[in-house]
DNA sequence: GAACGTAGTTATCGACTGATAACCTGTCAA
DNA sequence: TTGACAGGTTATCAGTCGATAACTACGTTC
């Protein structure tokens, strides 16, 4: 039995996948590198020589992560309620979205921050251009979203959320969430 | 010169302080219990000895930032314009804001995340009972300060900002911000 | 089939980090 | 004065982590 060997690119795709799922979970300074490989079936060293830092590892996970969240917009629906149910569908799937706040709140580091910056500002561009909507709607749709993103990370949405008490579960109700985004279903009386 | 000596409680305090700066600049697992104590003029070990582990000061802070923000908006103008004038406030400060994001983001902690959940209803039950919003409107005044808060970890806006480049600058315009959180002045044609 | 480039590994390391243990020291009461 | 408690420190460690170096194996080409 061989074990598959790669091309140089097609591993480089699987880490980056393997690096959206790892650091997803556990955000920049939370995730090893070993954790990484090991999730792609390789060794620790090797994605060091692959992507030479671990900085550079997230950052390429960072930029991969807002190109398909750019290409899932232009996928749909050019107005902003098209544009509305591909973020619901991209936070139903978690990691884009999950991976992107972390990089977010990583924005004050000098080598990772202007990288965000300028995914951020990408989006914010592209959703315009698909949309045509003015500045304000644009703003209140990307406050919208951050809300949401920041409760997808939180598990207070989401496949396996925590079912939301006392307050919450009016801020929950007042999302309007489609079914992929809410909590499992409570059974009883 | 006899070294200052405080009691338990007020050093407890102190190393909140110090806790929040070195969490806000790092995040959790950014951020190590030795650039606390250093901050704070204490040694690493006192530290643990003072909360046990760096996930139970970590969990400590975020609640004091909570208890802050809390406390800041009971003292504003009872109503949503008031409360979100507070919240410009806090954002220019930066830090409470900043350490609730970190601990937002690290809310798939299975520790950390009642705690963080708990801080977040605790907040939108404050926010409905000052101003008596309705859900729909509180919902708004919420993605409004998460969008901001994001904007803030990035250094989008803030004191120490980077200027916004190309289309970014729409999305800053249209956030209406106060002096205190637009970046420094662009002198020049 | 030999040589060579590419894919990947094992071995190893220095630095760091959270945590423990043991000790020191100032202050106050009896 | 002495003792005892509360506020701290130094010494130390075991584990972890990113990164480097050196080596191995596969497959293609001539």
């Amino acid at each position: 039995m061989t074990r598959t060997r790669l091309t140089a690119g097609e591993r480089h795709d699987q880490l980056i996948g393997a690096a959206l799922t790892a650091f997803t979970a556990g955000g920049y300074a939370g995730t090893t590198t070993d954790q990484v490989a090991r999730l792609a079936g390789v060794s620790q060293p090797y994605v060091i020589r692959l992507f030479g830092t671990k900085q550079q590892l997230f950052i390429a996970t960072v930029e991969h992560a807002a190109d398909r969240i750019e290409r899932r917009f232009r996928a749909a629906t050019p107005d902003l309620d098209g544009l509305g149910d591909a973020y619901d569908e991209l936070l139903a799937e978690r990691e884009l979205i999950t991976v992107m706040l972390h990089g977010f709140a990583a924005g004050a580091d000098p080598a990772i921050g202007p990288v965000v910056r300028a995914c951020f500002g990408r989006l914010y561009a592209t959703v315009r251009e698909l949309t045509g909507a003015d500045a304000e709607q644009t703003r209140a749709f990307f406050a919208s979203g951050m809300l949401l993103t920041v409760l997808g990370a939180m598990n207070v949405i989401g496949r396996d959320a925590v079912p939301p008490d006392g307050p919450m579960n009016d801020l929950v109700d007042s999302l309007d969430l489609p079914a992929s985004l809410r909590g499992p279903e409570k059974f009883g009386s």
